[in-house]
DNA sequence: TCATATTATTTGTATAATACAAATATTGCA
DNA sequence: TGCAATATTTGTATTATACAAATAATATGA
């Protein structure tokens, strides 16, 4: 536990090991499924990232995901399949493929959404209210600094 | 960006979307390689785990990994083609397979870390100092209340 | 003590996510 | 119009993974 007693590389060790915790459970929890609902996380990222863009082309899905098109056509097909996006084609240009989330896609986003803030909102309760806006900086800064990490140790 | 004067409510909504940023990311990028290192995420957290704890059996590792011992066996494989781990038959019980790190994978472990720690001191120094405390603090719940969720969701 | 059950790991096989390359369909331009 | 460029899909290979079977070693009970 930290405390604000300790150094800052003190701190900063403890930070590496929550961090590190954090995404280990992600990753280790969610090989298979998110929960109950059914989807993979990549499918949750990729309708959350409709629900919040609207409808998207599938190059467009495939860059925000950071997967290669042929990848996100194999998932759309999932997400069609399930009934949680649809494809449409853009009457100006009919090489495109758009993508967008049915009702129900919605719906499950909203879902899911809700339950993961109803969970951060516990935890920001129990933190200092002076120290929330803090919290929430710093995971934001961990985000862009560890794009950072990666381009500077992309060395050898 | 978070505020001091935003509402519970909407600095929980700016830490959902800063926490999906940060696991995205990670699971976005690590797809293939953890940097220049040559190794994966999940090879990094089981060289990790053996920093942590020394020498572990198949079954131990497996289990901190959340893998089936069978996919340990393949992963601790490929650690030893690359001579960061190596296996040793316990001499008390020779079922049981002893994995432990090389010199090299020490070395690799200690520069992968010491690398993320510089980043996530960096972060902090960002932060006001009487807010880092709650930084660390709140990444620590966010862990455990991931996991209460899943076990809360998993309902159908 | 030996036959059998249990345990730890490895190996065999199947599935799913992914990448890269080739094919297809459409558009834009000289 | 015909060819180059673009958007997507399809073909194929690789990798991580799980589950089941095989192997090796230990423990137990008659």
């Amino acid at each position: 536990m930290s405390d604000t007693s300790d150094t800052i590389e003190e701190q900063a060790a403890m930070l590496h090991r929550a961090v590190s915790d954090l995404i280990r459970r992600y990753q280790f929890r969610d090989r298979q499924e998110i929960c109950c609902h059914g989807i993979s996380v990549s499918q949750c990222y990729a309708l959350t990232a409709l629900a919040d863009r609207g409808q998207l082309t599938m190059g467009e899905l495939a860059g925000l995901m950071q997967l290669t098109v042929s990848t996100m056509t194999r998932a759309v097909d999932q997400l069609v399949k399930k009934e949680y996006v649809e494809r449409c084609v853009d009457p100006a240009d009919r090489r495109v493929c758009c993508v967008q989330l049915t009702g129900e896609g919605r719906a499950l986003v909203e879902q899911i959404n809700g339950e993961l803030l109803a969970v951060e909102k516990g935890v920001l309760e129990q933190i200092d209210p002076a120290a929330r806006a803090g919290v929430v900086r710093a995971i934001e800064l961990l985000g862009g600094a560890i794009d950072t990490w990666r381009e500077q140790a992309k060395c050898c």
